[in-house]
DNA sequence: TTGAAAGCGCTAACAC
DNA sequence: GTGTTAGCGCTTTCAA
């Protein structure tokens, strides 16, 4: 493979003048400049790209660490995150963490060590004393759904609680009389909020108590199992808001085979977006997150960051909308 | 951040000695490389990926090039490649391909001048020709779903024909009289060895035609708009059988949506074996792929090339069974 | 057993 | 406008 050097000797001129034509930068004679693309055309001439990231320190890669790329909300995220970095001749790096800050650990020291430009966390495990370890690293970062108190990264989140209120509200409003909840693991924020979300609407209502609210774990079996717990504590339950679109399914897959309709019987709402909600029979209700956007924003603000074209950090609060589907859809009052 | 030099200088040695006991090799003097280990510590050294990899021109990260993430198949694929990359040390780019010639062009020109160390193939526009360059390149290639004369590199597929087969063969015994095939695009051959399969099985029986056979892109709509076709013109038809199971999942909505029961008046039958087929009501009956497997074993058999352990190319051929479910319960005979 | 020094291929300051 | 050259941080002969 021809290095800069073939070139220029081939050219009879430096590689000072190779590299200016090459980075178009610096002044290069027209005449000079025409011969040595004839050149690089002739040799086939490729830049190694490993020798330019150690002279200047930067490698056009991000990586993306995520909880796993099994779950569909991530998977389309990364296809965001990958259309919108290929847009900029950036390349990505894919990490499935579990949420295991001990995996997350790691990836972050190969990462720094192979000068990956930034990184897109977008798993919530690592406390915000290993996220500043990146930052003094110099390494930009864009976390998705956290708040951090410690300004010098930016943020993407989608409104939770607001998208949870939605879900109950809209759940109260087709008729249901007595709504739970099926949340997710709780050390994750977005669990949070949007157990939150459905506590602001409900905890005055005269039927709420707490073992209105199950744990899900994010993951289909999570949501089967709470459903089964749910209708054994509470057989005249007949609205679910469960916390993630997995969970839901699973609740779905759960009242089905416990012979209880949707929704004639209980309704049924999800969270997230994804595909697969209208792969279903019926199609689930959900609060929709942008979840395209949310990767391509993270993506090409962090390369802003990254090419230096911005060193704001940003701090972004994306909309959610439900969508009414069939696992809602009855009487309206 | 620290360099080797500092660790040198630190130690009262020499750069290559530091290098020695950082890569173990060479001969170094037990108190020595003590004193070496110790600053290394202290200084919280890390070895700098990129310039090491300028150097010996190995830079332990592998390319995964796939059509789409969001296809189930590749999001179970990848998390292979990637949990078995991360157990040798590696690290993963992905590239979603579309299954665009020109993009995995591009991709390819930027993985190679980025040193990458190999490349798994999942994608599969790409002549022969082309992957003939990457080995001209000397860059260690996997191809996944493919048969190549030229023997440079290797392969790993399932037996397609095979699962098809069983496929048609379990709606004939579950009590099908007239099974249709929705086949994926013909450019690929996991869609050409699907179709082969079908028509093994179905060629000489007397209620066979061409027009069961119908195209459905491997997609939910695909899936979903060949089954409206598929009513029209054979409205007797009771079995089909979709090359993916994205197309069968599409093909049980339609079903759905036109009030044909599954499995009382069509059977259903996928291929590949998603999660998601356990997702649906009734759940799909499906030839499941060793998909994790698939990737796994493409990864780590890369990487052994890589690491020069083998210099066999692989030709493997994994196993497909038939999972079966609600969508094909019938009466058996 | 250790060190000096020549790369790996490119960038960028500095000089002409 | 163009060339020289000193890095970027590490590996690896070749001598000592």
């Amino acid at each position: 493979m021809a290095t800069i050097r073939d070139v220029a000797q081939r050219a009879g001129v430096s590689v000072a003048t190779v590299s200016r034509v090459l980075n178009q930068n610096g002044y290069v004679n027209q005449d000079t400049e025409a011969r040595v693309m004839k050149v690089i055309k002739e040799l086939d001439y490729r830049p190694n790209t490993v020798a330019r990231s150690l002279a200047n320190r930067k490698t056009g890669t991000i990586a993306l660490i995520l909880p796993t790329i099994m779950n569909p909300f991530f998977s389309e995220l990364s296809r965001a995150v990958e259309d919108s970095a290929r847009s900029r001749g950036f390349t990505v790096i894919f990490c499935n963490s579990d949420d295991l800050d001990t995996r997350e650990q790691t990836y972050i020291d190969v990462l720094r060590q192979k000068y990956i430009d930034g990184i897109i966390f977008a798993s919530s495990s690592l406390g915000e004393e290993d996220l500043a370890v990146i930052n003094e690293n110099g390494i930009p970062l864009v976390v998705l759904d956290r708040a951090l108190r410690e300004g010098n990264c930016s943020v993407i989140r989608s409104k939770n609680a607001e998208g949870a209120r939605k879900a109950v509200h809209h759940l109260l409003a087709t008729g249901c009389r007595k709504v739970a909840h099926i949340a997710g693991p709780q050390e994750l924020i977005t669990a949070q909020e949007r157990l939150r979300g459905y506590r602001d609407v409900v905890k005055d209502l005269d039927w709420f108590e707490e073992s209105l609210i199950l744990p899900g774990q994010f993951s289909i079996t999570g949501g089967k199992g709470a459903v089964q717990a749910l209708v054994e504590a509470h057989p005249d339950v007949d609205g679910i808001f469960a916390g993630n679109d997995l969970m839901a399914i699973g609740a779905l897959k759960a009242l089905h085979r416990m012979g209880i309709k949707v929704p004639e019987e209980v309704s049924l709402c999800g969270f997230d977006g994804i595909g697969a909600t209208e792969w279903t029979e019926p199609e689930l209700t959900t609060v929709a997150q942008l979840i395209y956007e949310m990767g391509a924003r993270a993506a090409l603000h962090l390369i802003d960051r990254v090419q230096g074209y911005t060193d704001q950090v940003e701090d972004l609060e994306l909309d959610v909308h439900l969508i009414e589907r069939g696992s809602t859809r009855r009487r309206k009052y």
